[in-house]
DNA sequence: AATGAATGAGAATTCATTCAT
DNA sequence: CATGAATGAATTCTCATTCAT
């Protein structure tokens, strides 16, 4: 019980503040328990980090996951990955602003290499869509874990973008900005 | 000269360590100056910070400016303001990863928000060169802002990936990869 | 606990050095905590101060209105009164010195005026005292908040002379000085 | 001319803020020069402390032993000499505070006593006006230092208050209260 | 499991003072 | 006489972490 509600306050705290303007004693309050409860859970504020960027990203990851489907072409299918993550991003958008820029400098040598990991893993994958859904088209000479990692970079760019001005743009603006710049290397087959 | 010394000193700190665990103290040791001098030329450690942000920021601007030439075609135009930036990143890592990754939560609100505009002022600069490359060219619908925008995010994205595995990769494909991209949005009148 | 040893070591080295020159370090030395703890009772260096002072004259407020008796004559009523705070003052020379010395500019606007409050306030609790008395009395057109203060600044000003030459003054010659001042203020009725 | 301005400007600087929190690089400011114009005129912070002080005390003794006439009743005599103090306190008020309330803890050792030198002076010069006034009079057994060392203490505090409520009370009311309270001690002999 | 008082290393910041010009 | 850049010791305050209960 305590361990679910630490991550959950963990999140906000972490989120709005950063990791390190945040503090466990805000944590603590946040999430309604006492500030040796934290420890009794988390070793360390840097293992707590690590926990609550580790189950995040293996959220977000299986969800995206879940937009695959079999037999649809491939370009619909980077679409969909696209969409669904663009749209976790926002709903998760605490999550997902730690996920995507609080992993910078300054945290602990161990934690941020595992967070590297997690984040290199999810290039991985969405380059491997890439790929396969190339198969099929024809365009060559690209590197797909550049271009992939590069995908990344863009949707956290705008999606910040988005939730800072969220009256100005409009939500299928985001997905249309990417789908008019990949769809070209994404051409069917039968074309 | 100090403040010059200072400056030097802080992009380093700061690019290594972060905002947070850059300290006033290393600041003075790398700079060769005294703790005290630090506060004689800046108020503080945020206004130091955001120094050498403004100035980084101006710099990298006006070199990405001078590559601007008139009567080159649009696509190409792009591809250079790009390239070049791509060059400045990697040459100056330490104000890049400044200037692209240490601009998060935590830090303190007047800052922020000065520097949020130093970039949203780049994204805008980037933005008005697309749109006017498009007007010669056929595709409309797009939202120059937001591409712009997710455009930078590319850039960081893969400037990171490449500075991490500098052997793995090639830094034709960082351009390369962008290209191909948005080369598609950006076709020639005579087409 | 820890929170009294602090009270009781702050008092030592305010009254000592006063505010300014006062050092959170000193303060937890004498007290025999860690410098942490201070912050942990008190959110700081100028609340811890403001404690101190509620607390110690709420205290004497409380021992000074101990001596008020019913059925006295008022004359005798403001003499037990003097002769208090003045024993008071000499006892806790301290927390005397603290509370009529230092409560002067550079202390933190917000804490200076609730302080500040607090004198009033005994101020206006001696007023009254004369001012009841005199209703038996003869003499009128005074001012009693003036002379109430007055007499404050009176006892504070003798007794600090009276506490750097101990062997040269006698301390019923305090209390003297004063009564030979306010007894024509103060005649009974029937006279 | 440099000097002079500096003596105006740590006047207002040390009495607007208390001695601790005045700072060098304030005065300079207040006084229109550099800082180390300070420092080729005042040796040290304490130092121009102590100047600021003796030239006051010095002035005000002074203006104050001028009020003394020959040839009129002793009773007067007091009566002029605090009606004077009580305008120069109003007109002089900053120098004044500094006088009768900066003189506390942490100033160092060697300054504060030369100034609790010149205080007792002038508790001397009162006392011995008192007792001259005695001679004439008809009341015993009092302690001059004493009463006179109270006398200023009460001139301070009602000053003090005055000053901080200046619409409240009327400028003749403190001068009644303290003769109210020291005409009889100083009656006339052919009474 | 959970608590919260206590800790102390480390950080930012201040400011009187110096000194070369 | 006057300057102001540079200094560094001293100070307040923060906060992750521990531990007895």
């Amino acid at each position: 019980m305590s361990r679910e509600k630490i991550i959950r306050g963990g999140i906000g705290e972490f989120s709005e503040n950063g990791y390190f303007k945040a503090s466990m004693d805000n944590i603590a309050k946040r999430s309604n328990v006492a500030k040796g409860t934290l420890y009794y859970h988390f070793k360390s504020k840097s293992l707590l980090f690590k926990a609550i960027l580790t189950e995040g990203i293996e959220f977000i990851t299986k969800e995206v996951r879940n937009t695959l489907k079999e037999n649809i072409p491939p370009k619909t299918q980077i679409e969909k990955i696209i969409e669904r993550q663009i749209d976790l991003y926002l709903e998760y958008k605490e999550l997902s602003k730690l996920f995507f820029n609080e992993i910078s400098n300054g945290i602990d040598e161990e934690t941020l290499s595992e967070v590297k990991c997690l984040k290199a893993k999810y290039v991985s994958f969405l380059s491997k869509q890439l790929e396969e859904g190339n198969e099929w088209g024809h365009i060559k000479n690209i590197n797909f874990e550049i271009t992939a990692c590069g995908i990344i970079g863009y949707i956290d760019s705008i999606c910040s973008l988005y939730l800072e001005n969220e009256d100005k743009y409009n939500k299928h603006e985001l997905v249309d900005s990417i789908m008019r710049l990949i769809e070209n290397i994404m051409v069917e087959n039968e074309k």
